[in-house]
This record gives C-alpha cells, structure tokens and sequence, in this order.
DNA sequence: GTATTTGCAAATGATTTGCAGTGCT
DNA sequence: AGCACTGCAAATCATTTGCAAATAC
C-alpha cells in the first residue's frame, strides 16, 4: 500500500482523513467519477459533504496527485497519477481498465508531434470498445 | 462544401435550418463547445434557442453525424466525423489541431487490444501541450 | 396532413462558493 | 497558535424536459 500521506505531504496538502480516503478508494477501484467516490466513502466515514470531495479532488487534480480521465458521453473519472498507460474504456459498463503502454507507443507520439511546433506534456488514448465481462452478458 | 442536407436525411433527420447551420459551423470551427456553436449561430439567426442546440447535438451524435470529444479540465467540444486522426490539444487556450494517424498508430493500437478479449470500437488520442501560437504569446 | 422539430419557460442536476467551526502540524 | 480544511446551506451554472406553435416533407 502506498503511503498517501507522504504523497500528500510532498504536495504541501494535509493529510487528512477525508483526503487519505479518498486516494485509497481510487486506488482500490482504479478510475472513479465524483460520485462513485462518494458512495464508497460514505460508507467509512458518513458525515462527509460531497463538496469537500470536490474540493479535494480539484486541488489533487491541480497537484497532479491525481489525473482526470474524461470520457465520451460521461462524466470524468479519476484515477492515481502513475506511468504512462492506456484506457480501455466499455461503451457499456462505462468501466476503465489500464493497458501498460509498449514501447513502440512512445515513438508513434513522438512522430506525431516533433513534426509539429507543439510542445508536448501528457497523452490520453482511450480506446472504446465492449469488455469481455459485458459481452458475455450481451450474448446470454 | 459539404452537403449538410443529404448527410441530414441520410440518418433521417429533417433537415432544418437550425441543423445545417450547426453543422456548417462546426466544419468550419473544426471543434466546439455547445457554447461556442450558440454564439457562433446567434450571429446568423439570433432567435435560435440552447435547447435546441443541445437537443440536436444529443441526436446528431446518436446518429453519429457528430462525435463528441472529451478534454480533461474542459466542456467537451464536438466534430463531424471523420476518418481517424489524433487531437492536439492545447492546455493555455483550448484549441484542438487534427492530426492524421500515420500507419503506424493502427499497428500499435491493435498491438494493444488483439491480446484482450476487447471489441475494439472506437479510438481516442489526445496530446496536450502548448500550440504554437500560446508559446509565442508566454514567451513575449 | 402528419410527424418532427423548435423555442420558451420551468425543472432538474451538477458543481461552486462563503462562512463558521474543526483539525492538522 | 495559526492556517488549512471540513461540512453545511445557499448560489450558480449546465443540461433536460414538457408543451404549444411552427416547419419539413
């Protein structure tokens, strides 16, 4: 387990409960929207307002503590920012998965923009498509 | 120019004026946010309402006349369809640049989903960094 | 002529804000 | 102790809905 309040400290943040808990339910799940956090949280810790998750996850966004991840006709999930990696993301469930990126990724990126007069800082591929899980409830 | 009616009644929606000028503007535009489509179109017909804006940007995506394009930290914008391409993304104004694919992408992107068990669908990339004409600007 | 679409105004839903009290360091 | 953070309630902003009138075909 990742030690959260080092992270938060070395981000000038307080490591508070609220803040603790919300970094460690992302990581249990991986990719979670505002209110699929506040539902798991409640359950540890009910008194909590929906607007101290917001608050918190723009300041951990803007700490790049964490990473938004937007997706086509959803609301945004959020994920721990980590190495570089690609989403599989399901037009059904809506679920996120992580692909580790191969190295041939990271010259086509580059190809892609050293061309260009675009200085470039991060990447985002999402690739759509239909999980094996909800394939297998479409064909029953 | 393209021609909006057809496209319209090829995915049998009527084609009204409202419709044809949403799509003009945004062929034009390249990429927008229903808000920057509303006052682009209140130019030309300054009774239109957002309503209707939103309704025929919801069903013009159905039909997959448009395709929404989500940005981390930003309203999503919107495009006609096109053949692939990869967005660059500026993180100072905004502004997204197509890109076509280069053969390459392909390969790697199928590289990445044949070992899943995954439909592959759809492909989304995009590279934030700072546009050429946002450098200029810091940099003075 | 009929079904669809529009524009309005109201309803809903999501996110943000201000502030008094609380908790981290 | 002092500043940052929380929770609440209210405010704001974005999006959706219902309906009567207008329009496309």
């Amino acid at each position: 387990m990742t030690d959260y309040v080092k992270l938060l400290k070395a981000n000038t943040l307080k490591a508070t409960f609220q803040r603790i808990n919300i970094l460690d339910i992302i990581d249990k799940h991986g990719h979670m929207s505002v209110e699929d956090i506040y539902d798991e949280i409640i359950k540890i810790h009910p008194s909590i307002s929906l607007a101290t998750i917001y608050k918190n996850i723009i300041l951990m966004v803007e700490k790049a503590v964490l990473v938004e991840v937007p997706i086509s006709g959803r609301k945004p999930k959020y994920e721990l920012s980590k190495n570089d990696h690609i989403h599989l993301v399901c037009t059904e469930c809506g679920d996120v998965e992580d692909k580790p990126c191969i190295e041939e990724t990271d010259k086509v990126f580059h190809a892609l923009t050293d061309s260009q007069h675009f200085k470039l800082h991060k990447r985002q591929v999402n690739l759509y498509g239909i999980c094996e899980s909800c394939q297998a409830k479409i064909a029953s």
